[in-house]
DNA sequence: GCTGCAATTATACACTTGCATAATTGCCGA
DNA sequence: TCGGCAATTATGCAAGTGTATAATTGCAGC
Protein backbone atom coordinates (compact mmCIF):
# COMPACT_ATOMS: atom_id res chain seq x y z
CA UNK A 1 0.00 0.00 0.00
CA UNK A 2 1.91 2.94 -0.87
CA UNK A 3 1.22 5.78 1.21
CA UNK A 4 -0.66 9.16 -1.02
CA UNK A 5 1.29 11.54 -1.51
CA UNK A 6 1.68 14.63 0.67
CA UNK A 7 -0.14 17.84 -1.20
CA UNK A 8 2.22 20.61 -1.71
CA UNK A 9 -0.73 23.79 -1.96
CA UNK A 10 0.08 26.59 -4.35
CA UNK A 11 -2.14 27.39 -6.00
CA UNK A 12 -3.23 30.48 -8.23
CA UNK A 13 -1.28 32.09 -10.61
CA UNK A 14 2.19 30.40 -9.25
CA UNK A 15 1.55 26.58 -10.26
CA UNK A 16 -0.52 28.15 -13.26
CA UNK A 17 3.16 29.23 -14.26
CA UNK A 18 4.98 26.28 -12.91
CA UNK A 19 2.83 24.10 -15.56
CA UNK A 20 3.81 26.18 -18.43
CA UNK A 21 7.24 26.51 -17.52
CA UNK A 22 7.39 22.27 -17.35
CA UNK A 23 5.76 22.10 -20.67
CA UNK A 24 8.08 24.30 -22.07
CA UNK A 25 10.94 22.49 -20.69
CA UNK A 26 10.01 19.58 -22.24
CA UNK A 27 8.90 20.60 -25.36
CA UNK A 28 12.27 22.10 -26.08
CA UNK A 29 14.25 19.13 -24.97
CA UNK A 30 12.25 16.63 -26.70
CA UNK A 31 9.46 18.08 -29.36
CA UNK A 32 6.10 18.48 -29.02
CA UNK A 33 5.11 14.78 -28.94
CA UNK A 34 7.51 14.85 -25.29
CA UNK A 35 4.91 17.28 -23.52
CA UNK A 36 2.34 14.34 -22.47
CA UNK A 37 0.30 15.58 -19.50
CA UNK A 38 2.16 12.74 -17.25
CA UNK A 39 5.23 14.32 -17.72
CA UNK A 40 4.48 17.70 -17.45
CA UNK A 41 2.91 16.53 -14.16
CA UNK A 42 6.42 15.10 -13.10
CA UNK A 43 7.94 17.82 -14.69
CA UNK A 44 6.29 20.00 -12.38
CA UNK A 45 5.88 17.62 -9.45
CA UNK A 46 2.23 17.13 -9.55
CA UNK A 47 -0.43 14.57 -10.22
CA UNK A 48 -1.83 14.58 -13.85
CA UNK A 49 -5.01 15.34 -12.81
CA UNK A 50 -3.98 18.72 -11.93
CA UNK A 51 -3.40 19.84 -14.89
CA UNK A 52 -7.30 19.31 -15.44
CA UNK A 53 -7.69 21.94 -12.68
CA UNK A 54 -5.82 24.73 -14.72
CA UNK A 55 -6.69 23.83 -18.30
CA UNK A 56 -9.44 22.56 -19.45
CA UNK A 57 -7.95 20.86 -21.89
CA UNK A 58 -4.02 19.80 -23.26
CA UNK A 59 -4.61 22.29 -25.77
CA UNK A 60 -5.44 25.40 -23.64
CA UNK A 61 -2.14 24.58 -21.52
CA UNK A 62 -0.01 24.52 -24.90
CA UNK A 63 -1.80 27.45 -26.26
CA UNK A 64 -1.07 28.94 -22.90
CA UNK A 65 2.61 27.87 -22.77
CA UNK A 66 3.09 29.66 -26.84
CA UNK A 67 1.75 32.59 -25.50
CA UNK A 68 3.65 32.94 -22.59
CA UNK A 69 6.70 31.77 -24.51
CA UNK A 70 6.26 34.40 -27.11
CA UNK A 71 5.89 37.35 -24.78
CA UNK A 72 8.71 36.55 -22.50
CA UNK A 73 11.21 36.73 -25.99
CA UNK A 74 9.24 40.04 -27.02
CA UNK A 75 9.93 41.36 -23.01
CA UNK A 76 13.69 39.97 -23.06
CA UNK A 77 14.08 41.91 -26.77
CA UNK A 78 12.53 45.02 -24.74
CA UNK A 79 14.20 44.55 -21.48
CA UNK A 80 17.79 45.08 -23.28
CA UNK A 81 16.70 48.07 -25.15
CA UNK A 82 16.36 49.72 -21.56
CA UNK A 83 20.16 48.69 -20.97
CA UNK A 84 21.20 50.69 -24.24
CA UNK A 85 22.35 54.36 -24.52
CA UNK A 86 20.41 57.10 -25.68
CA UNK A 87 22.39 57.46 -28.80
CA UNK A 88 20.26 56.65 -31.76
CA UNK A 89 23.38 54.75 -33.53
CA UNK A 90 24.87 53.13 -30.26
CA UNK A 91 20.76 51.82 -29.69
CA UNK A 92 20.52 50.11 -32.77
CA UNK A 93 24.20 48.35 -33.04
CA UNK A 94 23.21 47.28 -29.47
CA UNK A 95 20.12 45.99 -30.57
CA UNK A 96 21.29 44.38 -33.68
CA UNK A 97 24.30 42.58 -31.39
CA UNK A 98 22.25 41.48 -28.74
CA UNK A 99 19.75 40.06 -31.09
CA UNK A 100 22.60 37.31 -32.45
CA UNK A 101 24.33 37.12 -29.33
CA UNK A 102 23.37 35.06 -26.02
CA UNK A 103 21.36 34.89 -23.94
CA UNK A 104 19.29 35.78 -27.33
CA UNK A 105 20.58 33.15 -29.70
CA UNK A 106 20.08 30.17 -27.54
CA UNK A 107 19.34 26.61 -28.64
CA UNK A 108 16.32 25.79 -26.19
CA UNK A 109 14.78 29.50 -27.72
CA UNK A 110 15.45 28.34 -31.05
CA UNK A 111 14.10 24.59 -30.55
CA UNK A 112 10.71 26.17 -28.57
CA UNK A 113 10.63 28.47 -31.70
CA UNK A 114 10.67 26.08 -34.47
CA UNK A 115 8.19 23.69 -32.79
CA UNK A 116 5.78 26.17 -32.48
CA UNK A 117 6.13 27.46 -35.54
CA UNK A 118 4.43 24.08 -37.33
CA UNK A 119 1.55 24.61 -34.76
CA UNK A 120 1.05 28.27 -36.03
CA UNK A 121 0.89 27.09 -39.42
CA UNK A 122 -2.64 25.43 -39.04
CA UNK A 123 -3.93 26.75 -35.64
CA UNK A 124 -5.42 30.32 -36.42
CA UNK A 125 -5.07 31.46 -32.78
CA UNK A 126 -1.38 30.73 -32.79
CA UNK A 127 -1.30 32.22 -35.92
CA UNK A 128 -2.68 35.74 -34.63
CA UNK A 129 0.00 35.43 -31.36
CA UNK A 130 2.86 34.49 -33.84
CA UNK A 131 2.27 37.76 -36.06
CA UNK A 132 1.87 40.09 -33.07
CA UNK A 133 4.93 39.20 -31.79
CA UNK A 134 6.23 39.34 -35.34
CA UNK A 135 5.24 42.79 -35.29
CA UNK A 136 6.34 44.00 -32.38
CA UNK A 137 9.76 43.14 -32.64
CA UNK A 138 9.78 44.20 -36.63
CA UNK A 139 7.82 47.55 -35.68
CA UNK A 140 10.54 48.35 -32.67
CA UNK A 141 13.34 47.54 -35.21
CA UNK A 142 11.83 49.94 -37.58
CA UNK A 143 11.64 52.68 -34.60
CA UNK A 144 15.15 52.59 -34.18
CA UNK A 145 16.16 52.12 -38.22
CA UNK A 146 14.27 55.56 -38.29
CA UNK A 147 16.02 57.12 -35.72
CA UNK A 148 19.42 55.88 -36.52
CA UNK A 149 18.58 57.06 -40.04
CA UNK A 150 17.38 60.77 -39.06
CA UNK A 151 20.11 61.61 -36.75
CA UNK A 152 22.26 61.21 -39.97
CA UNK A 153 20.26 63.51 -41.57
CA UNK A 154 18.94 61.16 -44.19
CA UNK A 155 16.01 61.30 -45.52
CA UNK A 156 13.82 57.89 -44.62
CA UNK A 157 12.28 56.67 -48.31
CA UNK A 158 10.96 52.69 -47.02
CA UNK A 159 11.97 51.96 -43.63
CA UNK A 160 8.78 49.44 -43.58
CA UNK A 161 11.15 47.90 -46.25
CA UNK A 162 14.73 47.94 -44.24
CA UNK A 163 12.46 46.61 -41.33
CA UNK A 164 11.45 43.58 -43.10
CA UNK A 165 14.81 42.65 -44.89
CA UNK A 166 16.76 43.50 -41.08
CA UNK A 167 14.43 41.75 -39.26
CA UNK A 168 14.55 38.79 -41.64
CA UNK A 169 18.49 39.13 -41.57
CA UNK A 170 18.30 38.67 -37.80
CA UNK A 171 16.33 35.91 -37.77
CA UNK A 172 18.47 34.23 -40.55
CA UNK A 173 21.32 34.27 -38.28
CA UNK A 174 19.52 33.43 -35.02
CA UNK A 175 18.12 30.72 -36.72
CA UNK A 176 21.58 29.23 -38.20
CA UNK A 177 23.48 29.55 -34.61
CA UNK A 178 20.95 27.82 -32.48
CA UNK A 179 20.80 25.05 -35.13
CA UNK A 180 24.96 24.89 -35.45
CA UNK A 181 26.17 26.45 -32.94
CA UNK A 182 29.36 25.23 -33.36
CA UNK A 183 30.20 25.97 -37.11
CA UNK A 184 30.98 30.09 -35.96
CA UNK A 185 33.84 31.48 -34.75
CA UNK A 186 33.31 33.51 -31.54
CA UNK A 187 31.35 37.25 -32.68
CA UNK A 188 31.66 36.07 -36.16
CA UNK A 189 27.69 36.23 -36.32
CA UNK A 190 27.74 39.85 -34.45
CA UNK A 191 30.36 41.30 -36.98
CA UNK A 192 28.03 40.12 -40.18
CA UNK A 193 24.96 41.35 -38.34
CA UNK A 194 26.50 44.68 -37.96
CA UNK A 195 28.01 45.18 -41.17
CA UNK A 196 25.30 43.67 -43.10
CA UNK A 197 23.46 46.33 -41.08
CA UNK A 198 25.89 48.96 -42.54
CA UNK A 199 25.23 48.19 -45.98
CA UNK A 200 21.82 47.87 -45.83
CA UNK A 201 21.30 51.42 -44.34
CA UNK A 202 24.40 52.77 -45.55
CA UNK A 203 25.32 54.23 -42.84
CA UNK A 204 28.30 53.37 -40.56
CA UNK A 205 28.24 52.74 -37.00
CA UNK A 206 31.03 53.70 -34.24
CA UNK A 207 33.82 50.95 -33.94
CA UNK A 208 34.03 49.97 -30.47
CA UNK B 1 -17.71 -10.37 -42.47
CA UNK B 2 -15.73 -7.84 -43.94
CA UNK B 3 -13.88 -9.56 -47.24
CA UNK B 4 -10.38 -9.37 -46.71
CA UNK B 5 -8.73 -6.23 -48.47
CA UNK B 6 -6.98 -7.02 -52.34
CA UNK B 7 -3.48 -6.89 -52.30
CA UNK B 8 -1.89 -4.43 -55.00
CA UNK B 9 1.42 -5.77 -55.36
CA UNK B 10 4.20 -2.81 -56.02
CA UNK B 11 7.06 -3.87 -54.02
CA UNK B 12 10.44 -2.52 -53.73
CA UNK B 13 11.76 1.27 -54.06
CA UNK B 14 8.19 2.22 -55.08
CA UNK B 15 6.18 0.92 -52.25
CA UNK B 16 9.16 2.47 -49.93
CA UNK B 17 9.18 5.86 -51.77
CA UNK B 18 5.03 5.97 -51.25
CA UNK B 19 5.16 5.21 -47.64
CA UNK B 20 7.84 8.24 -46.92
CA UNK B 21 5.48 10.85 -49.40
CA UNK B 22 2.56 9.87 -47.59
CA UNK B 23 4.37 11.07 -44.32
CA UNK B 24 6.29 13.69 -45.34
CA UNK B 25 2.26 14.63 -46.35
CA UNK B 26 1.18 13.78 -43.16
CA UNK B 27 3.63 15.75 -40.85
CA UNK B 28 3.72 19.17 -43.00
CA UNK B 29 -0.24 18.49 -42.71
CA UNK B 30 -0.87 17.96 -38.74
CA UNK B 31 3.00 18.33 -37.39
CA UNK B 32 5.16 14.78 -36.45
CA UNK B 33 2.73 13.62 -34.21
CA UNK B 34 -0.22 12.90 -36.68
CA UNK B 35 2.49 10.64 -38.64
CA UNK B 36 0.84 7.65 -36.81
CA UNK B 37 1.76 4.13 -38.44
CA UNK B 38 -2.18 3.75 -39.20
CA UNK B 39 -2.83 7.11 -41.05
CA UNK B 40 0.12 6.91 -42.60
CA UNK B 41 -0.64 3.59 -44.12
CA UNK B 42 -4.27 4.84 -44.48
CA UNK B 43 -2.52 7.78 -46.86
CA UNK B 44 -0.14 4.82 -48.86
CA UNK B 45 -3.21 3.38 -49.10
CA UNK B 46 -1.65 0.16 -47.37
CA UNK B 47 -2.37 -1.82 -44.35
CA UNK B 48 -0.27 -1.24 -41.27
CA UNK B 49 1.87 -3.97 -41.21
CA UNK B 50 3.46 -3.49 -44.88
CA UNK B 51 5.34 -0.34 -43.02
CA UNK B 52 7.14 -2.80 -40.87
CA UNK B 53 8.13 -4.72 -44.45
CA UNK B 54 10.34 -1.88 -45.56
CA UNK B 55 11.51 0.05 -42.17
CA UNK B 56 12.24 -1.98 -39.13
CA UNK B 57 10.79 0.50 -36.98
CA UNK B 58 8.79 3.40 -37.44
CA UNK B 59 12.13 5.90 -36.21
CA UNK B 60 14.05 4.13 -39.00
CA UNK B 61 10.48 5.69 -41.77
CA UNK B 62 10.85 9.04 -40.09
CA UNK B 63 14.52 9.12 -40.98
CA UNK B 64 14.32 8.08 -44.22
CA UNK B 65 11.81 10.91 -44.94
CA UNK B 66 13.65 13.74 -43.08
CA UNK B 67 17.00 12.73 -46.08
CA UNK B 68 14.48 12.44 -48.63
CA UNK B 69 12.77 15.64 -47.42
CA UNK B 70 16.55 17.13 -47.68
CA UNK B 71 17.63 16.17 -51.17
CA UNK B 72 14.42 17.03 -52.51
CA UNK B 73 14.96 20.71 -51.20
CA UNK B 74 18.41 20.63 -52.44
CA UNK B 75 17.72 19.06 -55.87
CA UNK B 76 14.93 21.77 -56.37
CA UNK B 77 17.87 24.52 -55.38
CA UNK B 78 20.05 23.20 -58.36
CA UNK B 79 17.02 22.53 -60.34
CA UNK B 80 16.58 26.16 -60.24
CA UNK B 81 20.34 26.96 -61.39
CA UNK B 82 19.88 25.26 -64.40
CA UNK B 83 16.80 27.25 -66.34
CA UNK B 84 18.91 30.36 -65.44
CA UNK B 85 20.89 32.40 -67.62
CA UNK B 86 24.50 32.57 -67.96
CA UNK B 87 25.13 36.23 -67.31
CA UNK B 88 26.31 36.15 -63.44
CA UNK B 89 24.91 38.93 -62.37
CA UNK B 90 21.05 37.93 -63.78
CA UNK B 91 21.90 34.56 -62.58
CA UNK B 92 22.63 35.93 -59.04
CA UNK B 93 18.82 37.93 -59.41
CA UNK B 94 17.28 34.91 -61.14
CA UNK B 95 18.41 32.68 -57.71
CA UNK B 96 17.50 35.00 -54.99
CA UNK B 97 14.10 35.84 -56.81
CA UNK B 98 13.27 32.37 -57.08
CA UNK B 99 14.32 31.51 -53.13
CA UNK B 100 11.49 33.98 -51.92
CA UNK B 101 8.87 33.16 -54.69
CA UNK B 102 6.74 29.90 -55.16
CA UNK B 103 6.92 27.09 -55.77
CA UNK B 104 9.98 27.21 -52.98
CA UNK B 105 8.37 29.76 -50.84
CA UNK B 106 5.80 27.14 -50.03
CA UNK B 107 3.92 26.62 -46.50
CA UNK B 108 4.27 22.65 -46.69
CA UNK B 109 8.28 23.45 -46.88
CA UNK B 110 8.35 25.84 -44.35
CA UNK B 111 5.86 23.40 -41.82
CA UNK B 112 8.37 20.68 -42.87
CA UNK B 113 11.42 22.25 -42.56
CA UNK B 114 10.08 23.61 -39.09
CA UNK B 115 9.50 19.85 -38.15
CA UNK B 116 13.12 18.89 -38.84
CA UNK B 117 14.56 21.79 -37.31
CA UNK B 118 13.07 20.14 -34.06
CA UNK B 119 15.10 16.81 -34.25
CA UNK B 120 18.16 18.56 -35.78
CA UNK B 121 18.73 19.87 -32.34
CA UNK B 122 18.62 16.69 -30.52
CA UNK B 123 19.64 13.66 -33.48
CA UNK B 124 23.25 13.96 -34.81
CA UNK B 125 22.70 12.47 -37.34
CA UNK B 126 20.00 14.60 -38.58
CA UNK B 127 22.08 17.70 -38.29
CA UNK B 128 24.99 16.03 -39.80
CA UNK B 129 22.18 15.64 -42.79
CA UNK B 130 20.98 19.79 -41.89
CA UNK B 131 24.62 21.05 -42.03
CA UNK B 132 25.23 19.31 -44.93
CA UNK B 133 22.32 20.95 -46.99
CA UNK B 134 22.76 24.22 -45.21
CA UNK B 135 26.49 24.55 -47.13
CA UNK B 136 25.55 23.05 -50.30
CA UNK B 137 22.75 26.11 -50.53
CA UNK B 138 25.06 28.66 -49.07
CA UNK B 139 28.07 27.38 -50.63
CA UNK B 140 26.19 27.78 -53.93
CA UNK B 141 25.49 31.38 -53.08
CA UNK B 142 28.75 32.17 -52.36
CA UNK B 143 29.38 31.17 -55.84
CA UNK B 144 27.16 33.43 -57.27
CA UNK B 145 27.96 36.42 -55.35
CA UNK B 146 31.71 35.67 -56.39
CA UNK B 147 31.09 35.21 -59.94
CA UNK B 148 28.74 38.13 -59.97
CA UNK B 149 31.20 40.61 -57.76
CA UNK B 150 33.88 39.40 -60.21
CA UNK B 151 32.30 40.64 -63.42
CA UNK B 152 32.01 43.69 -62.11
CA UNK B 153 35.23 43.84 -61.79
CA UNK B 154 35.38 43.94 -57.98
CA UNK B 155 37.74 42.77 -55.74
CA UNK B 156 36.01 40.11 -53.45
CA UNK B 157 37.17 40.88 -50.15
CA UNK B 158 34.95 38.12 -47.79
CA UNK B 159 32.74 36.33 -49.68
CA UNK B 160 32.12 33.68 -47.13
CA UNK B 161 30.76 36.39 -44.59
CA UNK B 162 28.37 37.96 -47.58
CA UNK B 163 27.08 34.56 -48.45
CA UNK B 164 26.34 33.61 -44.61
CA UNK B 165 24.43 37.29 -44.79
CA UNK B 166 22.52 36.51 -47.76
CA UNK B 167 21.71 33.31 -47.14
CA UNK B 168 20.08 34.47 -43.75
CA UNK B 169 18.11 37.20 -45.25
CA UNK B 170 16.84 34.75 -48.17
CA UNK B 171 16.13 32.21 -44.48
CA UNK B 172 14.22 34.94 -42.85
CA UNK B 173 12.29 36.06 -45.74
CA UNK B 174 11.30 33.11 -46.99
CA UNK B 175 10.10 31.41 -43.39
CA UNK B 176 7.93 34.38 -42.80
CA UNK B 177 6.24 34.47 -46.33
CA UNK B 178 5.78 30.73 -45.52
CA UNK B 179 4.01 31.61 -41.78
CA UNK B 180 2.18 34.77 -42.78
CA UNK B 181 1.77 34.27 -46.57
CA UNK B 182 -1.34 37.35 -46.56
CA UNK B 183 1.07 39.91 -44.88
CA UNK B 184 2.66 40.85 -47.96
CA UNK B 185 1.88 42.35 -50.87
CA UNK B 186 2.50 39.88 -53.93
CA UNK B 187 6.21 40.51 -55.07
CA UNK B 188 6.90 42.26 -51.86
CA UNK B 189 9.40 40.25 -50.54
CA UNK B 190 11.31 39.91 -53.66
CA UNK B 191 11.79 43.44 -54.09
CA UNK B 192 12.86 43.91 -50.67
CA UNK B 193 15.56 40.67 -51.05
CA UNK B 194 16.81 42.02 -54.53
CA UNK B 195 17.35 45.63 -53.26
CA UNK B 196 18.95 44.29 -49.99
CA UNK B 197 21.47 42.05 -52.11
CA UNK B 198 22.44 45.48 -54.04
CA UNK B 199 22.71 47.09 -50.70
CA UNK B 200 24.92 43.84 -49.37
CA UNK B 201 26.98 43.56 -52.59
CA UNK B 202 27.14 47.37 -53.49
CA UNK B 203 25.79 46.04 -56.64
CA UNK B 204 23.46 47.20 -59.02
CA UNK B 205 21.22 44.29 -61.07
CA UNK B 206 19.84 45.16 -64.59
CA UNK B 207 15.88 46.09 -64.00
CA UNK B 208 13.07 43.47 -65.87
C1' DG C 1 0.64 -26.18 -63.83
C1' DC C 2 3.03 -26.21 -59.80
C1' DT C 3 5.88 -24.43 -56.04
C1' DG C 4 8.32 -21.30 -53.36
C1' DC C 5 8.97 -16.90 -51.79
C1' DA C 6 8.35 -12.09 -51.19
C1' DA C 7 4.63 -8.79 -50.71
C1' DT C 8 0.67 -7.96 -48.38
C1' DT C 9 -3.23 -8.35 -45.05
C1' DA C 10 -5.14 -9.63 -40.55
C1' DT C 11 -5.12 -10.05 -35.72
C1' DA C 12 -3.48 -9.45 -31.24
C1' DC C 13 -0.99 -7.35 -27.35
C1' DA C 14 1.05 -4.41 -24.14
C1' DC C 15 1.55 0.24 -23.34
C1' DT C 16 0.58 5.20 -23.54
C1' DT C 17 -2.48 8.92 -24.19
C1' DG C 18 -6.00 12.49 -22.69
C1' DC C 19 -9.75 12.98 -19.87
C1' DA C 20 -13.44 12.14 -16.42
C1' DT C 21 -14.78 11.43 -11.80
C1' DA C 22 -14.44 10.50 -7.04
C1' DA C 23 -11.84 10.81 -2.86
C1' DT C 24 -8.82 13.49 0.13
C1' DT C 25 -6.41 17.43 2.13
C1' DG C 26 -5.05 21.85 3.84
C1' DC C 27 -6.24 26.51 4.63
C1' DC C 28 -9.11 30.68 5.49
C1' DG C 29 -12.92 33.08 7.48
C1' DA C 30 -16.69 32.98 10.79
C1' DT D 1 -12.46 25.54 16.24
C1' DC D 2 -14.65 24.12 12.83
C1' DG D 3 -17.13 24.08 8.30
C1' DG D 4 -16.61 24.89 3.71
C1' DC D 5 -14.25 25.17 -0.37
C1' DA D 6 -10.59 25.24 -3.50
C1' DA D 7 -6.40 22.68 -4.36
C1' DT D 8 -4.70 18.35 -4.85
C1' DT D 9 -4.31 13.23 -5.29
C1' DA D 10 -6.12 8.66 -6.75
C1' DT D 11 -8.33 5.63 -9.81
C1' DG D 12 -10.33 4.23 -13.97
C1' DC D 13 -11.50 4.10 -18.83
C1' DA D 14 -11.88 4.24 -23.76
C1' DA D 15 -9.23 5.29 -27.61
C1' DG D 16 -4.94 5.30 -29.93
C1' DT D 17 0.05 3.94 -30.16
C1' DG D 18 3.99 0.93 -32.05
C1' DT D 19 5.14 -3.61 -32.88
C1' DA D 20 5.09 -8.69 -33.11
C1' DT D 21 3.34 -12.72 -35.40
C1' DA D 22 0.54 -15.52 -38.18
C1' DA D 23 -2.27 -16.06 -42.20
C1' DT D 24 -3.03 -15.07 -47.10
C1' DT D 25 -2.01 -13.77 -51.82
C1' DG D 26 0.07 -13.08 -56.27
C1' DC D 27 3.88 -13.64 -59.23
C1' DA D 28 8.35 -15.58 -61.24
C1' DG D 29 10.92 -19.52 -62.42
C1' DC D 30 10.99 -24.13 -63.28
Amino acid sequence: MTPRRPQVRVGGEARRAALIEATLDLIAEGGSEAATVRAIAVRAGVTPGLIRHYFTTKEDLIAAAHEALMTSLTEASAASLDRLPDDPLARLAGFIAASVSAPVTDPRAVSLWSASMQQVARDPSMRSVHQATYLAFRDRLEGLIRDALHVKGRSVVDSRALAIAGNALLDGLWIEAGALPDHFAPGELKTIAINSFESLLQIEFAKD
